[in-house]
DNA sequence: CCTATTTATGGACATTTGTCCTGCTATGCC
DNA sequence: GGCATAGCAGGACAAATGTCCATAAATAGG
């Protein structure tokens, strides 16, 4: 909780507002391979991964996609679902153990009324959260599976021990067997 | 004009506020081909589509490569070129004749201060803009090149007619020849 | 109306990626 | 130790998609 508020502190709020929103934050552990959210639940809260990667996938003709992944220092929720409180069209399930801080839409709706400043937070934090997502969208358009793979071993060289080879193919967008190619290619 | 202050007013806003809201923005036309952003260059500003429909690419290895497309009542800006004022890695062209209402980012930020709801329109704004990127991702990563295109065909039947094919293959993700492929195969 | 240019189609072939399968290695469990 | 299982590599072939090209249709400009 020190962290939080500590985090919340250096963003520019008082000692007081700090503790007050960290106070509306709840710590939650995962372990791997159990699920953030599962498809067609309502995804209640963002969380903010402190530690671990999860990923975000589909089910489609009884093969599971990965649409997204997220690290540790980032932002973890069905977008569309929390934002809209719809049922979610994706699982989010942590690929190692990971923990997290939680906060329900509510709560947060609440402190952007109470503390203005926190409005703006938001807005910068909804904005960030707009980069994050476009970077992963050029990637996922403008390079191939051997340079996303190189970028993924740059970025987290950790994961590529951690994480069998069958879902990393999958965050890579590519079949075990390619991943296996890729690999081959690259040494 | 009146229809934005009419949105504006419809959206919530006092008479007064959204003549305020409304007056911050100002009308353009875009002729089909012209650019509303070039590569490099800083997106200052975010702007409304009344009517028509934009493509944003990059150039690679020569070669266009569409990123992302939207047409009237949407919103349009390079992202995160626009949200941290950097240099943007996308180009935005108008693929037909388009009007748009604009608004600059500093005259943004500053409504957000001086009028409190605004801040909470904004963020609906960027919340309601995650979802249609959301959107935008999952098609690309879930549907094949045929489906994409049968969507269009649904979503914007009109631009079938008005914009040449390699426009469209480029925004589905694949090469005028595998677009006349699909084509050929669905009749 | 004629010509040059743009646009759309599709053949032939190459490359990329997926599917199916086999075997090898490592690891946990009794 | 021995066995079952999970994880990984890679061969052989198939399917999807790209490249290069030739042709025909549509369109614009004089």
């Amino acid at each position: 909780m020190e962290q939080l508020i500590l985090y919340f502190t250096q963003a520019g709020f008082t000692g007081a507002e700090a503790a007050q929103i960290a106070g509306c934050f709840t710590f939650r552990k995962i372990p791997k391979g159990d699920f953030f959210i599962e498809e067609g639940k309502i995804s209640r809260h963002l969380g903010f991964v402190e530690q671990g990667f999860l990923q975000y996938f589909v089910i489609v003709e009884g093969e599971e996609k990965t649409t997204y992944s997220v690290g540790h220092g980032n932002f973890v929720a069905s977008l569309v679902s929390f934002l809209k409180q719809v049922p979610s069209k994706e699982s989010i399930r942590a690929l190692v153990d990971t923990s997290l801080w939680l906060i329900d839409k509510n709560t947060l709706k609440k402190i952007q009324k109470d503390i203005p400043a926190f409005a703006h937070f938001y807005i910068e934090l909804l904005e960030w959260q707009i980069c994050c997502i476009d970077e992963s969208r050029l990637d996922s358009l403008l390079l191939n599976a051997a340079e996303r793979y190189k970028k993924m071993l740059d970025k987290e060289p950790s994961l590529i021990q951690q994480i069998p080879l069958q879902y990393l193919a999958s965050i890579l967008g590519v079949t075990p067997r390619h991943l296996s190619r890729i690999r081959n290619s690259i040494r």
